[in-house]
DNA sequence: AATCTCTTCAACCGCTACCAT
DNA sequence: GATGGTAGCGGTTGAAGAGAT
């Protein structure tokens, strides 16, 4: 084990906060490209003045197309409190029985509402029940369930976890479902309803995000099998999974807004807002992109709200 | 309309585990 | 076994929206 470790990078020389659409941009192609198997290598190679562990966060939290978006369901609700029960805050084993969640996802989520919806139910009774008790046999049982989480993630790999694993069926059309959710980027907190009649009467929250109608026209370019993947190591490629994939980003940007934007339309706006990267300093091209997009997220002002 | 407080959650930080040499 | 480097984990922070006053 190595002790006293230099730090991971130049802290002043890395930028910190909030992802721009250009640096998901940029992040996404080059993982699509080259995968990650040396992240602290990464922004370097990719041009991006980010942290390594900054870049692997971003895409595992929510570029990688293996993340399941939209609210959790009652049952995901229950593993997480079932397991929480058992096994404690260990994040990352009750991730790997919730295949698309991660486990910030699951870490905010125990945080923000669980915790408190259960401390609300069973008052300080809840302090036995919700925290793990390491009693002698609850100890065995928790050692148990965590070889069973091990074994369940193996076999995870192997079969369900793949970059096409039913975005579209983990989207009930009820959901309430935020660009900030949709594209990851932090505190839009425009929450936009979904209605699947089509778009909401009151005509406010739609199309916030021209900002990076970019960004998803670059996904919408992408094959998405080819990203670095388990399921492509284990060459599980089909059709399917790329008609549902397809479907998945055509169900995104029309519960986004973006489907009724023509190409034309889009390519203005980017051309407005983002530098063209031929013949251009790396860091200085960067610097102007990020310069010039919009401040994100938009505001509620901005969008007309 | 302005201000304050609460809530949410993406991102950061520091640490440990693991691997290579 | 010691050392050094990277990936991953879990706790914490802080910005920004939502709601209350």
């Amino acid at each position: 084990m190595g002790r006293g470790r230099a730090p991971c990078c130049d802290k002043s020389k890395v930028k910190k906060g909030p992802w721009s659409p250009a640096e998901d941009l940029r992040l996404v192609n080059f993982v699509q490209k080259n995968g990650h198997s040396n992240w602290r290598a990464l922004p370097k190679q990719a041009g991006l003045l980010r942290c390594g562990k900054s870049c692997r966060l971003r895409w595992i939290n929510y570029l990688s197309p293996d993340v399941k978006r939209g609210n959790f369901t009652s049952e995901e609700e229950q593993t997480i409190i079932n397991l929480h029960n058992t096994i404690g805050n260990k994040w990352s084993k009750i991730a790997s029985c919730l295949p698309g969640r991660t486990d910030n996802e699951i870490k905010n989520v125990w945080n923000t509402h669980l915790k408190k919806r259960l401390t609300k139910k069973s008052g300080n009774n809840m302090e036995n029940s919700s925290c793990p008790s390491r009693t002698s046999s609850s100890s065995t049982q928790h050692m148990q369930i965590e070889k069973y989480i091990d074994d369940q993630t193996v076999q995870q790999s192997n079969t369900i976890d793949s970059p096409t694993s039913s975005y579209a069926s983990n989207y009930p059309k009820s959901t309430v479902l935020t660009p900030n959710e949709a594209t990851g980027h932090p505190k839009s907190g425009v929450r936009v309803h979904v209605d699947p009649s089509g778009p909401s009467n009151d005509g406010k929250a739609e199309m916030p995000l021209e900002s990076d109608i970019d960004f998803w026209d670059f996904l919408d370019s992408l094959d998405p099998l080819q990203f670095s993947t388990k399921s492509e190591v284990s060459g599980e490629k089909s059709d399917g999974d790329e008609i549902e994939c397809k479907r998945w980003l055509e169900y995104l940007e029309n519960e986004l807004g973006l489907s009724g934007v023509d190409n034309e339309t889009k390519e203005q706006e980017i051309v407005t807002t983002v530098p063209q990267h031929e013949g251009v300093n790396l860091e200085q091209e960067i610097g102007v992109a990020l310069d010039s997009f919009p401040i994100w997220p938009p505001s509620p002002l901005s969008l007309g709200i």
